[in-house]
DNA sequence: TCCTAAGCGAGACGGTACGTCTTGTCTTCCA
DNA sequence: TGGAAGACAAGACGTACCGTCTCGCTTAGGA
């Protein structure tokens, strides 16, 4: 009962900063933004900040957690098949970020945190994805870790050109310029049984088949 | 003359700020580090820290733009022939860099500056030398940038992998490595011409030819 | 409302600055103490200080200011009669300083503000006292600033001295020495008149004679 | 011979600092007056300034004492006779100055420490005249200290504002404004027992009277 | 209807680090 | 070899921001 009221104003005060901060964010790099300003901006006093947030940097975590949470939810939605990465989920996740939230961050300096989370999750679901579903198939010296670790790493290099170029190009667009650029090189780890006869001619077949 | 003897003095600041904040560095988060700890550290005062340089970003910068000339130094000797990177040259500089200054500056949260000026300085080379040695035979609705990018952000996130785990591997390894994930999806680009009989057969050839 | 709360505080916080600062004084020159000094002693911090106090001087100017109005309040009550100085009230009232701010202050090196304040106040006061109730018996040459002046002078003299040597005596014999020492020379000019017998005429005898 | 060489140059450089603080001394106050103002305009450099001078203070100091000395002679060359204060030759002294120095030094904030010493000095010298010339006829029950105190600070305030009102009248005038005003006092004293129907009886009378 | 408890805006406060400023020492070089 | 030039370590200053705190005001649920 008297949770519920103290949850629903808190989540007005959490609101309200997230809003605030976002703003801010689009506007001047992390390390300008006082505290104050959050204050000013959102309207609320010191000590409700202090009291939903341990810290500024807990704003920006707090956010970024969130819209991890988001995405992993993409992630495991989509990876339910045999593709190691949700590529194209995550290109139109990005494209259609209704706030502007999402965005401004990817582009802000705060954006190194989420930058590194969506490292580590992006290599867990791959690594889970090539030992789930590809270790029959997977003979190489090269280790899983290293693989997931570049696959990411390429993926991630490309949506942050993309979002920091304000997304010159249509999701679509995006997911083959991956396909053709990064994937290769992985296919070829995982096929090196069938291609007796050459990559060739599988490569394409193989990419419009499954998408990867 | 006069010059002279400011610069020897000026040189020895300068050292022992850098030899001090890389060791604080190593040992912290950069936020942490205060100017007073790099002041204790290399035994000078306050005025000698403030009348070479500006700040304690400052300091980071400098240190990030001098590792960064030698690093383009090298890119710029090695990129004389038809690679697009220097991949080998740059693994074995991180890997012999005498002082730990590099190695405890990429593991450092520090480092997102050294990173982003070498993505930015990469991209530079690659595409200069995708335009300059490759025009013709580069046929590709993917613009050169976005490649540069890819390639670039690839090569780094191996890089980085490779540093954060302490180098377990000889650099030859991580090159060979690098070859086999990153650079298909390039190669297939600059020799769709040529892929008339099949890119199996060409490519092992390629890379030992060119080293690419 | 809201002021009032604020002064109350504020308060707070200037008591104990001038507690602190009195201490301070008391026990080396005014020069050697720190603003740290005064925060530690305070148990303040900074910024509240520099909320309060313009500089370290400003709060000796407020300590000096606050002991000035108490000073002319009881000089502008005594001076209702005819009497010039209210000589024995300001002894006494130094002599009863309940705290020993006051004294401490006085026997400082900061104090050359304060005996420069009284000297302008008293001058003042006298001044006033002199053309207002004796105008028609001063017939002199030597202009009333100057009177004013020498009194004040020589009354502050002698109670410097007595503040510095801890007030050997009792205030009233203070009175005594000052009104036996310091008054004969202004009397003779209010009274010059009434003296064609007396004084008048000795003492300029006396003085060529002596030329003390 | 060397040491010779080093005073003649030991000379030059305290002329020059002399000279340099009494122009600053005179263009604001004493505090503000930065080492590194007088070393530019002596033309000097620090290290020769701070092997002639352990301080800034010092600088005062040595200025201040040189003053008194002169002053001393002055007062002892005029002590011999039975007079308790030489003070004509004061006046004039400081009437005849001819370089503006101890003008501007007395006109100053820096003045406080010249004000003390010359108090210092005075009431040591009336304390020795009295004690040798008039104990005879000395029969007074205010202590011999206190009389000098007075006498010296009587005088140190008219000679001050004398100074500071930059001495509108010529010294002869102020000389006998002094006798005038602050003498008679303590002259009584002195004459007690040769005014037996003269002043003693009356100035009690006066001084109960009115209790100015 | 009042009362009591909780959340909140406002902002003073203690504290920490900053970048500036001045001092007195030390080193280098020149005349 | 003595002195001007000025780099330097030391450390106080006044400022900026943080996270804690105290204070009243509001608001909502239970008497």
């Amino acid at each position: 009962m008297k949770q519920e009221k103290a949850d629903r104003r808190s989540q007005r005060t959490r609101r309200l900063v997230s809003a605030a901060f976002a703003e801010l964010v689009a506007e001047m790099p992390y390390d300008k933004i006082l505290v104050q300003d959050i204050l000013d901006r959102a309207g609320i006093g010191r000590t409700t900040f202090y009291a939903h947030y341990f810290d500024k940097e807990d704003v920006l975590n707090s956010i970024i957690e969130q819209e991890l949470e988001l995405l992993t939810r993409q992630i495991d939605r989509a990876a339910t098949g045999q593709r190691l990465i949700p590529s194209l989920e995550l290109f139109e996740h990005a494209y259609h970020s209704q706030n502007q939230q999402l965005r401004a961050l990817m582009q802000s300096r705060a954006s190194d945190f989420l930058w590194e989370a969506l490292q580590v999750a992006l290599c867990r679901a791959i690594e889970s994805a090539l030992t789930t579903h590809w270790t029959e198939k997977y003979s190489s010296p090269i280790p899983v870790p290293v693989v997931s670790e570049y696959l990411a790493g390429a993926f991630l290099t490309l949506l942050k050109w993309w979002v920091t170029a304000d997304m010159p190009y249509p999701p679509e667009q995006m997911e083959r310029i991956f396909q053709q650029l990064a994937l290769p090189g992985v296919w070829a780890l995982l096929t090196e049984s069938e291609q007796k006869a050459g990559i060739d001619a599988d490569v394409p077949t193989l990419l419009s088949r499954t998408h990867l």
